[in-house]
RNA sequence: GCAGGAAUGGUGGAAUGGUAGACACGAGGGACUUAAAAUCCCUUGGCCUUUACCGGCUGUGUGGGUUCGAGUCCCACUUCCUGUACCA
């Protein structure tokens, strides 16, 4: 039997319920009665409750744009409420909050245009999201909404960023640790034996520390610091104004505006976040990610294992510093190349060669990056210098070329033209000598990259790799240059620390000022620095950030505050924490409530965040887990990335030169132009023809040609977005259908994860399904209590054993298909059983919350339907009686036999055999094997 | 180039190695109706056989393999999607 507890909640029922319930499903009426009663009791409000386990859903907090929510946004949120509201019908104690980052580039560009204040805006957007949001049912605990750009909640992104600037990164413990420990290790050690992740490598002794003035010991520690100022070459984007993180530039050009980005050496706030890149990557084992996000931050973290050596430059003491993951091919080294912006180039340029070099250095500044990504051109100048081979002593030319990254290993490189395809090509177009290793390897044509073979032409005075596998010959030259003091073994990671000054308005102010060019922090207790107000939004004619502007912007003492803001992700790198106790004022988060909810169980969002925010949110939650201040080291454990719903556009054709349209089956016997059509003005493909007049005056007196008396247009599947009108607003399909059909149609349109484009075309049969629910509760209601028969148990048990495991594997389309057969199932059976929608209604309640409480209340129950007890499936109810077996002979189906379903395996293969088609097949011998699979099939080889 | 994923009817999509195509849309037919809408019922992968019932063959991108049995596992290939890229 089933466990029918009572709602823990006792909200009363709204007075306007109706007595007679003889009528049709009217989802207006239903769900706006709900949504209020949820209102008026608190239905959703979450608290600490050390008697229940916790449940943490989160959803990515939206960006509030102008454009409003279309049906693509509440998608995720839909699962992620599915599955918090099933959680807390199963017990659980589940916090589902939700709020909005609400610093971001489009509001501050539309209040350069306007000169309207982007707080202004963004409010606006915000309650307009809240409007569209409410209408859909939501679980969400709103007494916890947070805005990023609330000074209540930046304070904590703020403090944050303090303790960031407060702390080192600690290479040997893994951990951050106060800097004062590093300046108390600096005052007896120097820097000598330190481990502390840093920009530079810095060497002094305890004396010269001691010796230091006030701004000589911060310029040192700045090198430190995990929230650290340094030059650094940054993405610069012209057309925005501002500089931007390497998440947010794609292809050489802006992520967001889609403006060309160019690489610029500027001083800006930066967070170590590569010190934590082992730990950002050992820790992904341990998360219930998608393999391919993994992959995708795996990629993005880059670690690669080889070996840090230097080669001597001739007639110098300079040593040139390299890093390579090919050890092996040392003895293939024919030239060596500097990146343009390589500390060395300067160093090691001969007069001679210092005119061609300038004019090469001059020719790679002058492109942007997109420029140096399509031309892809193979260009250098040679330095005049040489560098001498460690292992053969012989000399090699040192060369400049772009295609050496100053940012990456030590901008520098040794080239093996015979084994790197880059080098190769270097190579080729300089005319540079080109020596293979390994044996059978082809280098008439292209580079030999593949790790495997055997070595050849690798053999000095102190060193033979002849014949050695690569793997080997990689392994033992590594030990060699250790032991001879040549290099050493090193662990690379691509992960760069990230940028964190913007040069913008709106967004978080540093809580930091300059006292005599040295940056200082505020003290804590002027938390939060409020954004100030400025006349206008643009950069000041000096070429300094918006804050520029602002009147009196500086510290008590009168020292100048820092005039960037931070990025887009500093908000949301931390708002799950707060979200478990959003209104503390004395902590970002209070102890208690960390360690009750400690980190989400379920996070829901797209895979557009894999370099970005889910980087940041995993490096700052590492960086306050060092702290001791959070619980867990990984705040998300598990994530649903959903799939974009993009946008199915319409098209009509008119033909040439005409104002004639010609409807798409029949187009292809005229000459016709697609055009764009409002989808509101199409319904199943089909044109209303009139409404297309009255869309544009162009087409006032537009001419149809129609096939079957209608006009049909084509279709495309596009972005979704306002100027290919194809957008469709949620409001309008739950104004139409209602929330509930909204919800199970977003479910049903195929797996979450997937992308796939809007499709009206199948919401009927989700509302016919709704409509057709509501004729059996109309029925079941109005019926007695009586126990369900036979045939109801094994519906409604399959339902409850098929919808459970759907939902625990985010199957919510194939649950929603479960749904409409067991509904099939009942009326077929003509049931009216009033238990069957009991289950029915529990089961339903978190894809349809709207109708299930209606029901939950016919039904004579207290209190709201999502503490409904979560049913149980009784095996028993499922078993069939009897089971057709198709009975095969080596692998062809013969006839069929009926066997009772729980008989075991030797019984079926008795009733198998002895049935009287089985002599004909076994022609008088014994079967050789008989199968037998679970309730399925007989298959009997001669 | 590299990495991850996908390929099933007219469409969206179901199928712990065990009756492929659940469910829905669309389409066709029927009932009700003066008519339409709504609603309900039937048919619906392809081919063949049959008056009909019954039945047969074939079928999950291509080619192989493992297995009594493959949409599912293995190998190779083709196409598409997503991410990423001078990362030495």
């Amino acid at each position: 039997m089933i466990n029918f507890a009572l709602g823990r909640r006792n909200g009363r029922r709204p007075s306007n319920f109706p007595n007679n319930s003889q009528m049709e499903y009217n989802h207006k009426e239903i769900e706006s009665r709900w949504q209020q009663y949820w209102r008026d009791n608190g239905i959703y409000k979450t608290e600490i409750d050390p008697a229940r386990k916790k449940f943490y859903v989160l959803d990515m907090f939206p960006y509030p744009s102008g454009a409003g929510l279309h049906v693509g946004h509440p998608l995720g949120y839909i699962a992620s409420d599915i599955y918090s509201r099933y959680k807390r019908q199963q017990g659980f104690n589940v916090l589902h909050p939700m709020g909005y980052d609400a610093y971001g580039l489009p509001a501050e560009q539309y209040a350069i245009q306007t000169g309207q204040h982007p707080e202004k805006t963004t409010i606006d957007n915000i309650n307009r999201y809240r409007e569209q949001l409410d209408k859909i049912g939501f679980s969400f605990d709103w007494s916890r909404e947070i805005k990023t750009c609330d000074p209540e909640y930046y304070k904590w992104t703020q403090w944050a960023f303090m303790q960031m600037f407060g702390h080192y990164y600690d290479t040997v413990a893994h951990k951050a640790r106060p800097i004062s420990e590093l300046e108390e290790y600096f005052s007896r050690h120097g820097s000598e034996g330190a481990t502390a992740a840093c920009s530079k490598e810095l060497h002094f002794t305890a004396d010269e520390w001691n010796a230091m003035d006030w701004k000589q010991r911060e310029d040192t520690l700045m090198n430190y610091r995990i929230a650290y100022r340094a030059e650094a070459m940054v993405n610069w984007c012209e057309a925005l104004g501002t500089v931007l993180a390497n998440d947010e530039v794609s292809e050489g050009v802006s992520v967001r505006g889609g403006y060309p980005v160019e690489q610029k050496v500027m001083r800006q706030w930066c967070l170590r976040v590569s010190a934590y890149a082992p730990r950002l990557l050992d820790d992904l084992e341990r998360l219930q990610w998608s393999e391919s996000l993994k992959e995708t931050q795996r990629n993005w973290i880059g670690r690669s294992e080889g070996a840090e050596m230097r080669f001597p430059v001739a007639g110098s003491d300079i040593e040139l510093e390299i890093f390579t993951t090919r050890a092996d091919t040392v003895f293939g080294v024919t030239f060596m190349v500097l990146a343009p912006e390589s500390k060395y180039v300067e160093m090691l340029t001969a007069p001679e060669q210092k005119a061609a070099v300038c004019d090469y250095l001059k020719e790679v500044c002058r492109k942007t990056e997109r420029e140096r990504q399509i031309e892809k051109k193979v260009s250098g100048v040679f330095t005049g210098s040489y560098a001498v081979n460690p292992l053969t002593g012989k000399e090699i030319p040192i060369w400049v070329s772009d295609y050496v990254l100053a940012g990456y290993g030590t901008g520098a490189i040794m080239a093996v033209p015979a084994h790197d395809s880059r080098d190769y090509a270097f190579a080729r177009h300089f005319d540079l000598p080109v020596v293979p290793l390994i044996e059978g390897a082809d280098v008439s044509e292209s580079s030999f990259d593949a790790k495997e073979g055997k070595m050849i032409n690798s053999c000095g005075p102190e060193l033979d790799l002849n014949g050695l596998e690569v793997k080997d010959a990689i392994a033992k030259t590594k030990r060699f240059i250790a032991e001879k003091g040549i290099g050493k073994v090193k662990v690379n990671y691509r992960l760069r620390d990230a940028i964190f000054s913007r040069q913008r308005y709106w967004g978080e102010p540093f809580p930091v000022y300059y006292k005599d060019g040295v940056a200082c922090l505020l003290p804590e207790d002027k938390l939060p620095l409020e954004l100030p107000e400025v006349d206008c939004y643009l950069p000041t004619s000096t070429g300094e950030p918006p804050l520029g502007r602002a009147k009196g912007w500086v510290s008590e003492e009168g020292y100048p505050l820092e005039l960037c803001t931070m990025p887009g992700f500093a908000g949301s790198s931390a708002y799950y924490l707060r979200y478990m106790d959003p209104r503390n004022d004395k902590a970002l988060v209070g102890r208690e409530a960390d360690e009750y909810w400690r980190d989400v169980d379920l996070y829901v969002g797209g895979a557009e965040h894999a370099t970005g925010h889910l980087i940041y949110s995993r490096f700052w939650n590492k960086f306050l887990y060092d702290l001791g201040l959070v619980a867990e080291a990984e705040p998300f454990k598990k994530l649903v990335n959903q799939g974009m719903i993009q946008g199915r556009s319409n098209f009509v054709y008119r033909i040439k030169d005409t104002n004639t349209f010609v409807s798409h089956g029949l187009k292809d016997q005229y000459d016709t132009t697609p055009i764009r059509v409002d989808i509101n003005l199409v319904s199943n493909d089909v044109l209303d023809t009139e409404r297309f007049k009255a869309w544009r005056p162009d087409y006032a007196d537009a001419e149809f040609i129609l096939e079957d008396g209608k006009y049909v247009c084509g279709y495309a599947v596009e972005k979704m977005s306002k100027s290919m009108f194809n957008v469709v607003n949620p409001d309008d399909i739950v104004e139409r259908y209602g929330a509930d059909t909204l919800r199970l149609y977003e479910m049903f349109l195929g797996p979450l994860e997937q992308s796939k484009p809007w499709d009206t075309n199948g919401i009927d049969g989700v509302n016919r399904f709704l409509k057709k629910l509501w004729g059996f509760a109309q029925k079941a209601t109005e019926s007695p209590a009586r126990e369900m028969t036979a045939q109801e148990k094994k519906t409604m048990h399959k339902l409850i054993k098929k919808v459970t495991a759907d939902i625990e594997a985010f199957s919510f389309n194939t649950s929603v298909a479960a749904f409409m057969v067991a509904l099939n199932e009942l009326t077929k059976q003509k049931s009216d059983s009033r238990e069957a929608l009991d289950i029915f209604t529990r089961l339903i309640a978190p894809f349809a919350p709207h109708i299930a409480e209606e029901f939950w209340h016919m039904l004579g129950h207290e209190g709201s339907v999502v503490d409904a007890a979560w049913p149980e499936y009784d095996e028993n109810c499922l078993k069939e009686d009897m089971v057709k077996y198709p009975v095969s002979f080596n692998g062809k189906t013969r006839y069929t036999v009926e066997v009772a379903a729980d008989a075991p395996r030797e019984e079926v293969e008795r009733i198998a055999l002895s049935h009287e088609g089985a002599a004909k097949w076994l022609d008088g011998k014994t079967p050789r094997k008989v199968i037998v699979v679970a309730g399925r099939i007989v298959n009997v080889v001669v």
